[in-house]
DNA sequence: CTTAGCACTCAGAGATAACGAGTGCTAAGA
DNA sequence: TCTTAGCACTCGTTATCTCTGAGTGCTAAG
């Protein structure tokens, strides 16, 4: 069934009340608001409507409405507004933005500490392959007496390099083919096409070298499985502290002590269409987290990986302004990485209640 | 002025019960204390004595003691007497060091969440150079067309690289010659030591290549600087929540809030003679840090660094139980990564109040 | 020098009362 | 039929007060 349009306001009012208060919000305080021409009793009328549905709560008797997690479900689908970023904030994101990118692994903890401070949430980061890593090719270089370097150019553009004690007296020329078979047997393969009969036919070829097959094979499964894994990068966990539902510190260690990087591994990534994610309340994230949401995006990293940036949160949380923020860094961070194909950013645009018009919809505080 | 025997058994009393139980501690507790074979009024007029030396404090008029920041100092660097680990303790902590050991960044996370869980408190890893780093050798390898990769060697053992794309048409032979006058320059050199007069020497006997020059040593420089460079790895701060100082949502927040890398990497060094050195109070730490302490230890991590790893933590905590435990890890980390020369460990032996007996010093909770 | 005794202090725990924000329901009005 | 003013009721919050007891400093006797 459908909520009469009515309803849809009240409810609206409700959480962004809610959001900004983080206190129950009661019949009288949406009955003052501005384009609110009811009067509290038919607001109390409709609460109660509100709440049978189920998108509302009632901490106790006598206190106002809380959103439920469906509440919000429905706020996020289809009432939030998109929240459009002020000259100065979208300043400051660029700003902020403009940070020496070294490595990805250093640039995600950047990023994650960038989104963390932009929202005052906890934030992680994640990068992921999209494609799968390759060697692409070997080389072999002597360098001192009995060592040489073992180069290896990975498909991802990257390249790694070990230095390896030889074992055993080997000429150049024994260097020179098995850096021949190594290319002509163990380039553009996936880690899993390494089989144990590959190896053995590698190691039958290379001759005097063969003894350092074995070597070289554990380096590349080591750097290619390095290189598929993606780490998390959880920062600002602290910053929950600020919120008031964790000002009671039982909940806040709580919350803190099970908000780790496995949790945070195992959400559920944003499906292809849409890069921009909202997972609300303990059913959606966790059910160890109470009162606790997820804000996510993803952004393209380029060299065929995709990055995933998200904001943890108290299910009150002001997603609109969150959603923004969040898709404008995943939009720049695209711009600077990504090989310029920009994903669409944002939420889909909302169904307006009343007709757009030319103010910004949310006020800064 | 000395202390009386008599007056140090009951201080080390008042901050070992202090330390337990978080809560000032009054005369009639330590009286019933084992060993105490005074009554409470003595003690009492001990106390007294003791709070005018600036040892103790007094929260409110009819409350009891606890100790000083100088009470503390006075206690780690006298009374304390050195735990020893359980059989049970050393299991575990062997156990959680048989982590797999990978880049020195990874390891000091690793190392750093390790210590952070053994202690139940915040905890922090640093590696830095006792030596400076200089680059060893150059090799220059063609790569595809228009592509070659920039191998550095570095006197820390560890090999560094950059795919470069070549602006210009050069042949395999000008790639020689830049090797071989990079080879002949640039090596062994320290940062500071790369002065424009002699890059621009290099420049001019670099031939065809002198264009690639400004491209390495940009390079070089990145590496070097970042070779350089400590990162602070700091991890566990909520853990602080667990204990009853920061009870107070407000104080939590206000600490975990200072408590940031910053602060950390400013935190002096252990000197010399010592590997273990113990911060009691803001003063010692940080004025903004009210009621905390740190306690660290260098450890060796080979390769001509020494890493660095830290708790922080209440001024009231464990001190002996953390030490030992910190400066079992270092000792660990030391004969894992070190090159043999283990360090001396542990605080000095202290002075002790009654002939050492057999038994455990400490009870463990 | 030690210790028993005593009067005094003061934070914290409960108990009680007053407050007020918010509700649901009813009945009158549009 | 929908809206709204009015009202009794609920119940968490806050303030005030008292009471309790741990702990102190001081004094005087052992």
């Amino acid at each position: 069934m459908e909520l009469t349009a009515r309803q849809k306001l009240i409810l609206k009012a409700i959480v962004e009340c809610y959001v900004e208060t983080a206190e129950p919000v009661g019949s009288k305080t949406i009955a003052a608001m501005p384009g609110m021409d009811f009067s509290s009793a038919t607001i109390r009328n409709e609460m109660a409507e509100l709440t049978n549905l189920g998108l509302l709560e009632q901490p106790h008797t006598s206190a106002g409405r809380v959103p439920s997690p469906d509440g919000y479900r429905l706020y996020v689908d289809e009432l939030m507004q998109q929240y459009r970023l002020s000259e100065d904030e979208t300043h400051s994101l660029n700003e902020a933005l403009d940070l020496k990118m070294k490595k990805v692994d250093r640039m995600l903890t950047d990023v994650g500490k960038l989104v963390s401070r932009m929202t005052d949430l906890p934030a992680y980061a994640v990068a992921s392959r999209s494609r799968t890593v390759t060697v692409r090719r070997f080389e072999l270089l002597m360098a001192e007496t009995h060592c040489f370097i073992l180069v290896v150019m990975l498909s991802t553009e990257s390249v790694k390099n070990k230095l390896i004690k030889l074992p055993l007296e080997l000429t150049e020329q024994d260097l020179k083919l098995l850096s021949a078979v190594l290319n002509a047997s163990l380039t553009d393969l996936e880690l899993t096409a390494l089989t144990p009969e590959l190896l053995a036919k590698v190691e039958r070829s290379a001759g005097a070298a063969a003894s350092l097959v074995p070597v070289v094979v554990d380096f590349v499964t080591a750097v290619l499985t390095e290189e598929q894994h993606s780490e998390v990068y959880l920062t600002g966990q602290t910053r929950l502290l600020g919120q008031p539902e964790y000002h009671d510190v039982a909940k806040a260690q709580q919350v803190l002590s099970t908000l780790d990087e496995d949790i945070i591994s195992n959400l559920p990534a944003p499906t292809g269409d849409k890069p921009l994610q909202i997972l609300v309340g303990p059913e959606e994230v966790a059910k160890e987290l109470k009162d606790t949401s997820v804000v996510m995006t993803r952004f393209d990293i380029g060299d065929g990986m995709e990055g995933l940036i998200g904001v943890v949160g108290p299910t009150r949380m002001d997603y609109a302004r969150v959603t923004a923020r969040l898709s404008y860094f995943a939009e720049s961070l695209g711009r600077m990485f990504g090989k310029g194909e920009t994903l669409p950013v944002g939420p889909e645009p909302p169904r307006q209640l009343k007709p757009p018009s030319g103010e910004t919809p949310h006020e800064d505080n």
